[in-house]
DNA sequence: CATACTATCTTTAGCGA
DNA sequence: CTCGCTAAAGATAGTAT
């Protein structure tokens, strides 16, 4: 009877690149990776998102409390952006299960306000015969909300964009130079620590890079 | 002469109540993720962002390409939702290295355009004794691009806060129900090789869950 | 916070179904 | 893509620094 293993051997890190040699070891790598999120989450109470893209392009992710809030929070950690112009719902300061049920319960309630005040701009929308509401030369019929809203919108979107840009040069740049990944941390500016100095906003931020693997 | 180690003990996965021990199992166990997910990476060309907030609150992250492409990318595909209004930049389409850098080429372009742009509206809002360039009664004066834009951005507000309160109810419910994490998996419309069907803009969107750790 | 040590525990390479 | 198998490679619990 021949055996059916040969044991595990060493591999280098590098592009697998036989199809399906790279199939089967995504197949294993990727679930382990979640696993491993898993069990930190649960050991050190570490909040988690993760999104991988496979070589197919399927999307997964995983994520505790949730990828999106996570993600927000992030967002917020790095540049001071968030998502949500002003973050109405407050998401960036949630931290645990209960504050997210409470927040839940909170939203259904705001649903109904907030659609209230859809059909309304709808209605404000149709009575100026096809004109949208911000577009209306009676400055009486915009509320101050709105008039705020719409001075927020401008400035953050024509800010954001050149940040924004900024950024991604400043990112392709760094990934450009290391030519595999990077690793960063910063301080939550919800709950400064700050260690050396702070930057805008009282955010701390600092890069490292991997710069290699263990192929020995 | 004492031994050094007693060597490994088999742990159960359950939130680790001594600070210092939590600390340390952190410490250890968060770089080999980023370790793991490096390999996956450079084996598989994987794209991966991995966001983490300690329990002391602190973000470490890690990103390939970026964290950010990736995050646009993940926010595209859940729900056709992107960071930036319209995508100027069409981050979303670029999967690897060299893209990115003949993209960051394109982008030192464009900001000379953009800056040029944004000092034509900040006159502008001048010229219109404080008001907004938004609010100009001289409908002239705006260009087709500029109430479109505004056009657009008022359509996405209003859309994208109430589909994100339904997602938010819906992550929490499911988490609350749950109690630990969740892993969801979809396809990236920009690669649209639909399985079982096609969700709003071609996105096939469905969850699964941790149900547990190998705790026998 | 990170790092060193060692004996274990866990993951996984290679192959087949 | 997923699963089973085996044995070797790799990760890490407990402890100390």
């Amino acid at each position: 009877m021949t055996r059916k293993g040969i044991g595990r051997k060493k591999i280098s890190i590098r592009k697998i690149e036989d199809v399906s040699h790279l199939q089967v070891t995504y197949s294993k790598r990727r679930p382990s990776i979640f696993k491993k999120a898993s069990e930190l989450c649960t050991l050190c109470s570490a909040q988690i998102a993760i999104i991988i893209f496979s070589p197919g392009n399927k999307m997964y992710s995983f994520g505790h409390l949730s990828v999106f809030l996570t993600i927000n929070k992030y967002l917020i950690s790095i540049g001071d952006y968030n998502i949500f112009p002003h973050d109405p719902l407050g998401l960036s300061r949630i931290s645990n299960l209960e504050e997210l049920n409470k927040e839940a319960t909170n939203v259904v309630k705001d649903l109904a306000k907030e659609k209230a005040r859809k059909k309304y701009l709808t209605n404000l929308q149709n009575a100026s015969k096809g004109h949208y509401w911000w577009d209306t030369q009676d400055k009486d019929k915009l509320t101050l909300d709105q008039l705020e809203l719409v001075k927020a919108m401008k400035e953050e979107f024509y800010n954001d964009i050149q940040t924004e840009k900024q950024k991604i040069i400043c990112e392709a740049n760094n990934n450009i130079a290391e030519g595999v990944a990077n690793v960063t941390n910063s301080i939550n500016p919800f709950n400064p620590n700050v260690r050396d100095g702070a930057g805008p906003s009282g955010t701390k931020f600092s890069e490292e890079f991997f710069l290699g693997h263990n192929n020995n």
